[in-house]
RNA sequence: GGUCGUUUAGCUCAGCUGGGAGAGCAUCUGCCUUACAAGCAGGGGGUCAUAGGUUCGAGCCCUAUAACGACCACCA
């Protein structure tokens, strides 16, 4: 540590960040202490993916988390942020596969073995630099508990977690219509799917009705392809054009194949022709359908998503090749009825953005019925809190609606699943390790599942995984489960939240966290979604080396809410930085004037204005301006915690900014100068105290917000040098203001301070010019003579003279009348009458319309019947004073 | 189609359980005043989307409408 206090030069984040950063893990400060008299605080950050980098998203969710962690810590909570990534299935295996082809390889070509060994140097070679970029933005969590999903514990964590669903019965392998991706050659679960708008054309197709002589039945697709597997064509039950049809058969073109004609709810009368082709094998409606009325499932397609042989010319073309051949074909034969223009929804890989074909498959799933339900109940009881709450409709609306969970992907990098299949009697054995036999015949031919499990299936655990489960006894599951809140953005609630919700309560029995906070996602400067293919991302990392990451953890927090989307303006940065200037401009100041005094001095008079045993400040030892910023620091240490408390981070940082800026700096420091750059030596040691805890706690305050600037500045204030920032206690909150008449008081005259201003920049006159000022007052007499010293240093007054009547004021001086205090100033004909005139003349209007309102309001009988007391008494004080006010005046 | 959100100053947004419209930026005016020109002091600028309703009183509560946005479902 700096043997000087001392700050130097200008605020430049670059020169200290980085040390600091480094001191604060060193110290070992994000670690718990497991310390059993605290208690316990725990956030799980969600983990990003490992080979990612930090964009504006993360540094967002990771900003608030890191916020909540500095400020329970600060509270005495012995608190544990566990950090960690996510193998992020999908992605990581299609880099690789990138990576691969660029090579002129094939994951195929390398086998299963090795393609894993190059995924793991991906992963080695790119995974850990968002950690890096964690630590740049400044977050507080514990390195060395750091998890990986695919690490060992983890994946344990997962074989149980399978192996235990499965004998529960709540895991089971089946054939089901899932979304296949061509492209990266795996099954989606609906999550993953997003839906494009195309434009397309709707065929009318007509079918012959099997003996009905020249009656045909008209369907409507967007997908003539498939037809050749339809199976069935189906109506409406109540559809009165069609009710003499259904259950006779028709005949399907090109195939010449009759299949019957079916009734069913599905079907929307007023779509299309309101008959509708059945295709079991490529539409999930029909899929469904097909299974109710027992329909064969054709599959049209290959594997490869080529045509497949039911037509020998057409096998092996391209689908869309094939749509126009089929369409042709139709023509032909005059089945085509007419083609119509139409846009449709076109499910797309949400991560390689090529169109999903829905394909029968056997798959593993999950089954969600009770689990779900738990999962909403859970919340319905309120065991867990969504903020903000209109979120909680989104969780129940998903939860309420579930399908069974489709867990299984035909992707190498992942969680394999722990089922071996039995090459002699086809049983699954499902078993964390390989069973040296089958269960049921013997036999040691087994085979484990070539597919690994969905990336949130592993997620979903994340809450208890990283703390050891399943060992429950493991010291960190104890001391930190249930968690205490998630901090995460909207679009994962369905995901991610509501899985770990249903897992945590499986397997824990208790839901993992007790708050959920979601944020909005941060948009660019017009309002767009950042993302890659525009490229209108932000880089953190650009932020902080321009604007230090104090400035950006300020600006992706002021003037926001939570749950609401945040634009990114550039110019907010400006601002932070600015602020973040003026503090240490502020802190340079109270450091200067820290050094014109003994430290043992100001060391030891701390303890005799403020007496933490009593908890009461020493009022004679107190000035007037001193008790006000007292008062306001008081009151804003209470706001602040109860907005961090509420989750109001955006309404915590900016109230903490008006306090800095507008009390403290502005008026504060002005008012205090005269009386550091006096002669009275005790004097000044009383008010370099008063600095030092002002300036002090407003950075404990704001430390959890801009923790390295505060952690710099800290260690230079005298009063505070001994312990770092980030250990230190968060400000004590008071119950009561014991100088709320002082603070009333200065309010008032910082009013009048302002009048005075802009009538001398009226009357032309240099502030540096001096006038005198007379006031006169009978409440407020004693507090006026100790803001002389003040007054007197703003530049008001060369004398200022203090009368309890009014005496010896000059005719033509100007007045200034506030609450009790009168002020008269000698115009000495600077200003012009008239002038003057009006100006007190629009202060009556002023004061009249005051009188005014409050009279309204309290002949209102409404108001005086049903209006809160501490209203009408207010409305009460007001009429009083300004009709006092308007007396003086006149 | 269903659900939810947004609409407040030129721009980006705050505004807690209903009780005199706010911040930052931009703009204008005056200041290089010994912490700070990355600054200081001040000014201008708003029928709080629209129409009704409840209330003594509505930016806030209720209903409807419009525009924009998100999520869910997906109709072939």
């Amino acid at each position: 540590m700096e043997e000087k206090k001392m700050l130097e030069g200008k605020y430049n984040p670059k020169d200290f960040e980085e040390k600091i950063y480094k001191n604060w893990e060193e110290n070992g400060y994000f670690k718990p202490s497991m310390d059993k008299d605290k208690k316990p605080y725990c956030i799980m950050m969600p983990p990003p993916n490992v080979t990612g980098k930090l964009h504006m998203g993360h540094a967002l969710d990771d900003t608030i988390q890191d916020i909540l962690i500095r400020f329970k810590r600060m509270q005495g909570y012995d608190c544990l942020w566990l950090p960690g990534a996510d193998h992020s299935a999908i992605s990581t295996e299609m880099k690789v596969v990138e990576k691969l082809k660029q090579e002129g390889k094939t994951k195929q070509d390398l086998g299963r073995e090795k393609f894993l060994e190059e995924a793991w140097d991906w992963t080695h070679k790119y995974g850990g630099i968002i950690q890096t970029q964690q630590r740049k933005l400044g977050c507080s969590c514990d390195w060395e508990r750091n998890r990986f999903t695919l690490d060992e514990g983890m994946s344990y964590a997962v074989l149980e977690q399978f192996v235990s669903l499965y004998k529960k019965g709540l895991i089971y392998k089946g054939t089901r219509m899932v979304n296949y991706c061509p492209s990266c050659k795996t099954s989606i679960s609906d999550a993953e799917v997003e839906y494009k708008e195309e434009p397309s054309h709707l065929w009318h197709i007509r079918y012959k009705i099997v003996n009905e002589e020249g009656k045909y039945v008209e369907v409507a697709t967007t997908r003539p392809e498939t037809m050749l597997g339809d199976t069935a064509v189906a109506v409406h039950p109540d559809d009165e054009r069609y009710k003499s049809i259904v259950g006779k058969k028709c005949i399907l073109p090109i195939m010449n194949k009759e299949i019957p004609i079916i009734a069913d709810e599905f079907v929307e009368k007023d779509f299309g022709t309101g008959c509708v082709k059945i295709t079991p094998a490529h539409d999930m409606n029909d899929y469904q359908a097909g299974l109710k009325h027992n329909l064969e499932i054709i599959e049209v397609f290959d594997e490869n998503n080529k045509m497949g042989d039911l037509v020998p010319e057409l096998k092996g073309m391209d689908l869309l090749e094939a749509r126009k051949e089929i369409v042709k074909k139709l023509e032909e034969l005059g089945a085509l009825v007419k083609t119509e223009d139409y846009t449709h929804n076109v499910a797309k890989c949400e991560r390689c953005k090529s169109t999903l074909e829905p394909k029968v498959s056997m798959q593993w799933f999950v089954k969600m019925d009770d689990l779900a339900k738990r999962a909403a109940d859970s919340a319905r009881n309120n065991e867990i809190k969504f903020v903000p709450k209109r979120y909680e409709k989104q969780y129940y609306n998903w939860l309420d609606n579930i399908q069974d969970w489709c867990i299984s992907r035909q992707l190498w990098w992942g969680h394999r699943i722990p089922a071996y299949y039995c090459e002699d009697c086809n049983h699954i054995n499902v078993s964390k390790t390989k069973p040296s036999k089958c269960e049921k015949c013997g036999s040691t031919k087994l085979n484990q599942d070539e597919d690994t499990l969905d990336t949130w299936f592993s997620s979903a655990l994340w809450p208890f995984s990283t703390l050891g489960w399943p060992n429950k006894e493991s010291e960190d599951y104890k001391r930190f489960y249930p968690t205490s809140v998630l901090v995460t953005g909207f679009d994962i609630i369905t995901f991610w939240v509501s899985r770990m919700m249903t897992q945590g309560l499986e397997f824990t029995d208790k839901p993992p966290f007790k708050d959920v906070l979601i944020h909005g996602i941060i948009r660019d400067s017009q309002g767009r979604k950042m993302s890659k293919t525009l490229g209108n991302g932000v880089d953190p990392l650009e932020v902080i080396e321009k604007y230090g990451a104090d400035a950006l953890r300020f600006s992706v927090l002021s003037g926001t809410t939570m749950g609401n989307d945040i634009r990114y303006m550039p110019e907010k940065l400006e601002q932070a930085s600015n602020f973040a200037n003026k503090i240490w401009n502020a802190a340079k100041f109270v450091i200067n004037a820290n050094s014109s005094v003994k430290e043992e001095d100001v060391k030891e008079f701390c303890h005799k204005v403020y007496d933490s045993k009593t908890k009461k400040y020493d009022e004679k030892l107190l000035k007037i301006e001193d008790k006000w910023i007292l008062n306001k620091l008081d009151k804003l240490i209470v706001k602040v915690t109860q907005n961090i408390e509420n989750y109001d981070l955006g309404i915590a940082i900016d109230t903490i900014y008006g306090f800095i800026r507008d009390e403290f700096c502005d008026w504060y420091i002005e008012m205090v100068k005269s009386r550091i750059y006096s002669e009275n030596y005790d004097d000044k040691v009383q008010v370099c105290d008063i600095l030092n805890h002002v300036l002090g706690a407003s950075l404990k305050l704001l430390h959890p917000f801009m923790p390295f600037i505060t952690t710099k500045i800290y260690k230079n204030i005298i009063t505070y040098s001994d312990k770092d920032l980030i250990v230190s206690d968060w400000p004590e909150i008071k119950k009561e203001f014991a100088f709320d008449k002082d603070e009333e008081f200065v309010e008032n005259l910082k009013e009048i301070i302002v009048e005075i201003r802009n009538i001398r920049a009226k009357m032309n006159v240099h502030p540096s010019k001096k006038v005198d000022l007379i006031f006169v007052t009978n409440k407020y007499q004693k507090e006026l003579e100790e803001a002389k010293s003040f007054m007197l240093k703003l530049g008001f007054g060369e004398n200022l003279i203090i009368k309890q009547n009014k005496e010896d004021v000059p005719k033509d001086s100007i007045s200034i009348i506030k609450d009790d205090i009168e002020l008269y100033m000698e115009q000495g004909g600077l200003v012009d009458l008239a002038e003057e005139a009006k100006r007190k003349e629009e202060e009556i209007k002023k004061i009249k319309f005051e009188i005014e309102r409050a009279e309204k309001m309290l002949s209102n009988p409404g108001f005086v019947n049903k209006a809160p007391k501490e209203k009408i008494d207010e409305e009460k004080a007001k009429l009083e004073k300004y009709k006092n006010m308007l007396e003086k005046l006149n």
